[in-house]
DNA sequence: AATTTATATGAATTAAATTCATAATTAAAG
DNA sequence: CTTTAATTATGAATTTAATTCATATAAATT
């Protein structure tokens, strides 16, 4: 068994796709279809189904992909080993995140992290679509509000994050805006066209009293929500964490301070074999250790 | 971390040797050694100690010794599980053992299992230094006489070996041999010239009755120690499985059946994390259902 | 001191993986 | 229902990297 097609076959495994597998090993896609092929051969037994153009793993390509989990991991695991003897050499921990979240929070709370750890390099990956960076390894762990269930995934739970309604002073003056149904009459800035980011807000309000949009606006970047709500352009429906300053400021006015919305569990998910190394613990243990409320603005 | 400097290194390992590990991997010292400097080059840690002509692991060199430990373990069972699937595979599986014991003993008990498993393909070791074959993952797993003891290596007894004087009927009576002290003016056949063969009969007699040999001659085979008996050569100590046959038909006489003798434990040794696998769990299981007695020759 | 045995090293060689160029196949788009 | 774009397959050419060769160096053994 080559060592090296077997790593190809496990990167494979987490892309199901020669081409992608190429880009991440920078080699040709060529190259991943003869190495697989002769990983098979060797073998005696096929791992890839091609049926058509779509790729997927066999039985036998499954169980061979669980195992590679292991044995690549002991070898990542072996290299933190030799490199912690290494006073000079640098570790490297890549974290993913959603965007808002990463940018504002969490850079903020790992000053001190990192200026305590100048032998670990910090890299971050954020993204709205964390899913494919985690289970390709890509990144060391992720912090999301989205669920990641998986028989080899741990999550760990950091906060909630509450969602706030936000205009600003001007546009609520100017269109009386004083209970839930005026929402029905005024621009409702959104991520999406249709209005689903407003999903946690909708939820948390009895059916009957309930507004019906009536006319939506996307911005796609939760950045532009919130200077979208300042310029009074609409109505915003934002992370509290990410408009604690506008609201100090009167830039901007928490529409509804009394319902109760529903909140995003943000949770740390991470793969279990990956809990096991030091750079890990050490940095999760840090982020546990940051209360809640510090996370969510307060 | 390149992988096959990797195996090379874990194999150099074991031996500690360039060139023995040059012979066991079928490539020229001259691979091992540039290999091993490219490995220590990558990891800018140093590895082997190269003090004088003898080889050493340096601490680092151990702990990444202990990994590839695992590591190769894990790609070892990877294999196991794939070959599973593969009805024609003949999954290989070799055994240590004792001369004496492997070729008579063990060849005898082991046919049945041979029958009834046959895409189990068993070869044999036998000799009477068998330590290296385990460390060097040479066999699978050895039985021996021997203690072997190491935090990963497992041993599960299997009986206890008997051993007996023996002469022919002829030379008991030419020699008048009736008691213990007759043996000080015999020839003492011994697979040593020290007649330290003869330990475990010597300390199970008391000090003061204990015979001090004149004449003792040395006969490098089990199988000579028993044909020189026979012929009248002198007096033998061997295993009693070894001459079963031999006093059945009154070729050799047990001289002193009365004596309670140290015996030997025999046992399989095996690194703890092979035991896992399920070709040695199999053969395992078989070995330990038979009964000590048959294996002691009854 | 001489001989044997073991490791080190740079250049030459060899082997094997990768790329290149292109065909074949299929999904997606118009 | 074409056309286009994207993906995999394949044999030959190329490139890369490991291995050998030839030899030096050093230590242990006779």
């Amino acid at each position: 068994m080559d060592l090296y097609q077997l790593k190809t076959f496990y990167t494979f495994g987490k892309v199901l796709s020669f081409t992608e597998t190429a880009r991440i090993l920078y080699v040709s896609q060529s190259a991943i279809s003869h190495s697989i092929k002769k990983l098979e051969q060797s073998l005696e037994i096929k791992l890839v189904e091609r049926k058509s153009k779509k790729l997927a793993l066999t039985a036998a390509g499954k169980e061979l992909f669980e195992s590679c989990e292991t044995i690549f991991f002991e070898i990542e695991k072996a290299k933190e080993n030799i490199f912690k003897r290494n006073r000079n050499h640098l570790q490297e921990l890549i974290i993913g995140s959603t965007v808002e979240f990463g940018t504002t929070i969490l850079i903020k709370h790992l000053k001190t992290f990192i200026d305590n750890n100048k032998n670990l390099k910090l890299d971050f990956i954020f993204s709205n679509d964390l899913s494919r960076y985690l289970l390709t390894d890509k990144v060391d762990f992720i912090i999301d509000c989205k669920k990641h269930f998986s028989h080899d995934i741990e999550n760990i739970n950091l906060f909630h994050e509450n969602y706030v309604v936000i205009a600003s002073p001007e546009f609520i003056k100017d269109n009386k805006i004083t209970q839930l149904s005026d929402l029905e009459r005024v621009p409702i800035l959104s991520l999406d066209k249709e209005g689903l980011w407003w999903k946690n807000f909708l939820v948390s309000i009895n059916i009957s009293k309930r507004p019906r949009f009536k006319n939506i606006n996307q911005i796609s970047h939760i950045r532009g929500l919130i200077n979208g709500a300042i310029e009074g352009i609409g109505v915003s429906f934002v992370p509290q964490y990410t408009v604690v300053n506008e609201i100090e400021n009167n830039a901007l006015v928490n529409l509804f301070p009394e319902l109760r919305l529903k909140t995003d569990q943000f949770c740390i998910y991470i793969k279990k074999k990956k809990l096991s190394l030091d750079k890990n613990k050490m940095i999760i243990d840090y982020l546990t250790t940051i209360k809640p409320a510090e996370f969510s603005g307060f």
